[in-house]
DNA sequence: TAGATTGTTAATCGATTAACAATC
DNA sequence: TAGATTGTTAATCGATTAACAATC
């Protein structure tokens, strides 16, 4: 089957997860056919969008009916590349690092969190979620050995220009960041961004224009 | 001093706080005085934009010199709502609940995660990083005793809808949501979402059009 | 057939970027 | 003064939304 390799809006590519969830809970109920129509309703998107954003993944669908919801599903998959498993490193075993070895839900979304590395000798040697941390100088040897593609980043701020060189200089393709500092990359490797700061910004300022008015 | 309540793209909003984190470096190193060309350099962002990010904020700047750097981090704070603090209840004492527990910074960013609940008896009694765990059941009366704004859901998508349900039955403003569900919510009150999956979406996607050109 | 929905082209809207006068 | 930077207006770009023919 032959990969879609379409370029769409980042946009685009956050609106799928949304479908594709519940795309699942239809398919849980047996429901086999779905309209734009609907998942706009759903969503409270207008009708068009979803149908733009469906047609990026290649899925075509049947005037009058719909689209079949098993064929999308497969298809939204396989465009975000869900498909199958990606293997990652993660560095920094602190909270959030914990957090997302514990996170049993990436499985469905492809991500095998493989092992965590940690420069502090204290946590190097424990396993969280049956997940082993070992000490950070191990980690080229192994992104080479293993083909890892993927490094996740949960260290401290003022490490995760470090944590990433070292990740991208052992062969890691794309990196994906939960550190609120600016972070610079070379040409080709792939940084997003999954600052909750960033996030809790929007929320803070919305929040305050509505207690203040 | 008066609240500064211009309505701003949420794209903008989500630069602030990088602005933020790299003027807490400068004033750190002593630097007074910065220009929108150098944070603009340091982001690889457009001059242009960054002026118009700080032109939201009600900061002023002097032609040839810039923006004080102490100024600016005031008003992007302020602008922002994170110069005072937003206490907010977290549902859901699960990895990610704990996670986000356990996140010091958050202080730095006004918010302050009060206690949180579970409707597991199994993890009610605990305290988690300080932070006492309640009985789901104990939540609206506490959420109108102490003025609660902020609700943070990190239960499973399944029970997302109705955690938020009960937030917001018993007066909470703003929800944050970690859960990978679409939510509804009435008029007036505020949801950011904060999924995971949407991110990463992203990432996977860039990289099976890297892996496989 | 009638009508809902797809697929597609055109119009609108908003954010980004360019241009440039004012200023220190 | 000269020149870098602000503040602001105009142009561009891209995403969203509207319109509508084709289809089942």
């Amino acid at each position: 089957m032959a990969q879609h390799t379409v370029v769409v809006s980042r946009s685009t590519l956050k609106r799928l997860p949304l479908y594709l969830h519940l795309l699942e809970k239809l398919q849980a109920e047996g429901v086999e056919t779905i309209s734009c129509t609907y998942i706009a309703k759903e969503f409270d998107f207008d009708p068009t969008q979803v149908r733009k954003d469906v047609e990026a993944t290649g899925e075509v669908g049947t005037a009058r009916i719909g689209f079949r919801v098993a064929g999308l599903t497969d298809k939204i998959k396989e465009f975000l590349g869900w498909n199958n498993a990606h293997d990652a490193f993660l560095i920094g075993a602190g909270n959030m690092g914990k957090a997302l070895l514990g996170y049993k839900d990436f499985e469905k979304y492809g991500l095998n969190i493989v092992a965590a590395f940690d420069k502090d000798p204290k946590k190097v040697g424990a396993k969280i979620f049956g997940k082993e941390v070992m000490p950070l100088s191990k980690m080229p040897a192994l992104v080479k050995r293993m083909h890892i593609n993927i490094g996740i980043v949960t260290v401290p701020a003022e490490h995760a220009q470090a944590a990433v060189d070292a990740l991208i200089d052992a062969g890691v393709k794309a990196i994906w960041n939960f550190a609120p500092a600016p972070l610079k990359i070379p040409e080709g490797v792939i940084l997003e961004n999954a600052r909750l700061t960033q996030s809790l910004a929007v929320l803070t300022n919305n929040l305050t224009r509505v207690l203040k008015p």
